[in-house]
DNA sequence: CGTACTCTTTTGAATGATTCAAGAAAAGGG
DNA sequence: CCCTTTTCTTGAATCATTCAAAAGAGTACG
């Protein structure tokens, strides 16, 4: 499915800003509102800040991107592909991994809260160093067991 | 074992402002830097917001209290006291409820990441409707069952 | 008990991310 | 193609946090 069908059938209209935000997001992952700006500045000069925080937000608002804050770092987006992931946060490089949810989903439906408590979303952040940042040879794409 | 000793133990030295920034945050628990120095202030008239930024990152970096972030809102801090639980946050009033550790300390130990990663810590945070928010009777302290 | 050295705090300003507000532009139904 | 409503631009404001330099307080030592 493509972009504009989904922002369309979010009730949104469609933009080339908005289109723009979401391929930058697409494209490059984890990335801070700032850097979208950049990337859309590229195909889009002119744009405003505003707009893509506006952009980011409604797309997010939408369901259409994922928004997630590393320890008191810049508000990251994702998009919301292939849903059903972690994250690993390098403590060297503070990169942001995504991390297959594996056994995980099973562990999060045993979870239960007393009182009245209802849950309906588990967010798992790992810590650690990445493979460059360990020493290691090569950096491929992080994956559980 | 108090916090005067605590304090010294880190090779830090024993100030008004520091055991006056710990206590507000172990009476209050998850709480940002805005509200420690209000908490502070009502002991120590006077105090610099600069200084309770020092302290937070102090005690942070010794070990004392631990240091997170919700969303794209403010750091809070919370002491080290009974380690290993997560964090239930309302999607409403964004209180932020302890969660004690059950069986997850297996469900940790057991992620396995490739190519040299290494993992060292893994934060569970849950999100959804808090009893007072869900519209029920009593809130109690959560725990899992 | 006082001195000296170093670590902390105060003071005041600066930065970065995000939001607010009002008018101009553009999407999309009719 | 026009009209209505949403969205974008412009420009300023806010909040949390950090930077820098000088004043002040803790602690080891005599």
């Amino acid at each position: 499915m493509d972009v504009r069908s989904a922002i369309r059938d979010a009730g949104l209209r469609v933009t080339r800003q908005r289109v723009a935000v979401f391929d930058a997001v697409r494209v490059r992952q984890h990335v801070s509102a700032t850097v979208v700006l950049a990337e859309v500045a590229a195909v889009l000069p002119g744009v405003s800040h505003q707009a893509v925080y506006d952009c980011l937000a409604d797309l997010t608002g939408a369901g259409l991107l994922r928004r997630l804050t590393i320890d008191g770092g810049p508000m990251l987006y994702e998009t919301r592909a292939h849903d059903n992931h972690d994250h690993f946060v390098c403590r060297i490089c503070n990169t942001v991994f995504d991390v297959d949810t594996a056994s995980d989903t099973t562990f999060r439906s045993d979870v239960q809260i007393a009182d009245g408590f209802v849950i309906d979303e588990a967010e798992v952040t790992y810590r650690g160093f990445c493979a460059d940042c360990a020493g290691s040879r090569r950096v491929t794409d992080i994956a559980i067991a």
